[in-house]
DNA sequence: AATGAATGAGCATTCATTCAT
DNA sequence: TATGAATGAATGCTCATTCAT
């Protein structure tokens, strides 16, 4: 079922080779999008020869989508572990926004990479790498609104799958605004140029917002 | 102040001449990203010379940033028109959304460029043609939010600058959500294979969830 | 019907131009064979850009079957001259040898390319491009046996169309023995070091054992 | 004297380890030619590792050559049987027409291999191979005819070189009909897209031939 | 001004060969 | 001896850019 794009000998790699694997192709994948990235220059980053870049991988191309299941996976285990929780609504969405504050500044290849990959150019293959987990969040967050409906914190006359919808939109920009070049200028343009040091005031301000305006 | 990619001469044809480079250059960038984009190839659906092309701009990347220019420039006078109205905040925001499922189906290309030019690769340039927009509407937003809070229909203690980030960024998800092909499977996942026949029920879910969850 | 595997700007280039790419791929093409035949060295050699042979051709495998063409439109047209008079059997039996003698010499990389295409790699593709011709030459052999077999000069038990089968082979090997190394070698081992200097008797032999063993 | 391109552990292994090598890489050979056959390939097919075909040979051109030799040994010896037999030269004629026809469908390969091998690029190398068996075979054919002359079944004005030279042409076109692609194509256009079915009549007519036209 | 043929640096990919285990 | 992972030079092909006409 699961498809994977890498061939077995790439796990079989001590996993600090591994790890310098991915990230040369985070990082270059991330900096030039995929038709601009330089399968030696990842090689020679990796400080392996191409020639066993394509033993672990058939092309480019499956590369790139080895590299992209491995950002979304790191991502989305990161929110998994947090929405799977049993607190209130408030209390998890409090610790998305914080959750995204710190993983996203860690991983910000692999943020960019998300972004990178949502563009246009290979969206086909890359949705069906990414709509399982989007699927599992999907569902995760619906139910979650629900639940908070039934405790009467959220009105009743608003869609959960389109609340879900709206609020990973403002995850996912917000994720964008901490680690891509043009959503970090723009967030600063916006709310200031210091906001990339004022975590908590985001945190209270989206907090808010997704709350409502109306007291 | 304002850079222009272009050279003098562009502005100098005829009309539909410079339409037609326009169209096939937005075709071409929108449907494979700058690397992938062949300017042969947007020569030859212009129905003009690459000899041409280059006398009119300097390179690939700036008959790019032309592009991206004249993309912004269209988008944003569109929601400029709006938000520059005298109505009430939500009567503004509801035609920002409707605008937006009107115009981002007539401008595909365009919508799609705004994705892939905010992508890391040339994100430098393309900030500085984009930030004078930018600002401008996050001024709007901004202003008009206070205006909402004077007269009450805003809860008071939400900062307006992060309020029409906030609000933005849900719509420039919206955007992408009906013009890019990843963003617009990501959408049918989330509220329904149908989404895309339904833009009252957007409107309307989107419109409830900016005024706020709770009554 | 008949497929050419140049693009059309190849019969716009000035003749001479044209001759150097056409001499420069025989060349290396039939030293090498397909594989190893190596484009950047046609283009260096003809004295134009690898991206001037792209121009012309899509890919080297046109590239190589546009020379094949040529090849063997040279060579059969010679042999095409001579079958269609209307001399005696013999008469032009004798000419196709003294034909192949000089023609072989003169055009000895055809020659080459000719065992070079016969041989499995791409033969499907050649086959296709070259059974026209082959086609053609079968018939007129048949005939002008089958002519001589109404004459009395040829028995009438044997079959024109393998008597024509049987007479090629040996005017294919007798080709291959005047421009292929391997070939010559064993001619020499055959018939003596000094082969290639004894075209008379070369002719008067094959002859002989056309006619016939027997008196 | 005899140059042999194997290494000395070759000949230490078990045979049946030998003949897989020997098999695969007829296999790859004769499929590929020379440039396109793939050492690796070969190694996986006979089952053994790269670094043993590298024990055992040379290089890829020493394992090519010890294949060639191989295959020519082979083929050379089923002629050998028969030549050097002691019946009459039609006798003997036939049985080697027959031969072809039994033995070239059984070592297709082989045969592809031979037709492979007198293609330019590795000439120098295979004709050294290879002339020890040509001589053998050239000599051999002499005598017999020249015995036949004596006997007065062959016309005395005939060189027993050139017809031996001429004879084997025919044998050897005849082996690359049954094996060859190419080859293959060409005598259903000569004689017939059922020649294959009809080897009775192939031997009749060559031997026709052969024997002359002229009753 | 306009053309479009020509250029050649650049990149994905392959594969013979080596060598540490 | 045997293995097979690792190497990196080599090559087909593309495309932004130039320039003679």
């Amino acid at each position: 079922m699961k498809t994977e794009y890498f061939k077995p000998i790439f796990l079989r790699l001590p996993p600090e080779k591994r790890q310098k694997i991915i990230d040369a192709a985070v990082e270059e994948f991330s900096r030039n999008g995929f038709d601009s990235a330089n399968v030696n220059n990842i090689a020679s980053k990796s400080g392996i020869s191409v020639g066993s870049i394509y033993k672990y991988f058939d092309s480019k191309e499956h590369l790139y989508l080895s590299i992209v299941n491995h950002a979304v996976e790191t991502l989305s285990n990161v929110l998994y572990d947090i929405i799977k929780g049993e607190e209130d609504l408030e209390t998890r969405i409090r610790k998305i926004i914080r959750s995204i504050q710190t993983y996203t500044r860690k991983y910000v290849g692999l943020t960019k990479l998300y972004n990178e990959m949502a563009t246009e150019n290979h969206s086909g293959l890359t949705w069906k790498l990414v709509s399982d987990m989007e699927n599992v969040t999907a569902g995760l967050y619906a139910s979650m609104i629900k639940d908070a409906q039934g405790a009467g914190i959220v009105r009743e006359d608003i869609d959960p799958k389109h609340f879900a919808f709206f609020m990973d939109n403002l995850f996912i920009m917000l994720q964008f605004s901490y680690a891509c070049e043009y959503y970090k200028e723009r967030m600063k343009l916006y709310v200031g140029e210091d906001v990339f040091d004022n975590d908590e005031m985001v945190e209270e301000q989206l907090m808010k917002f997704i709350k409502g305006l109306s007291s």
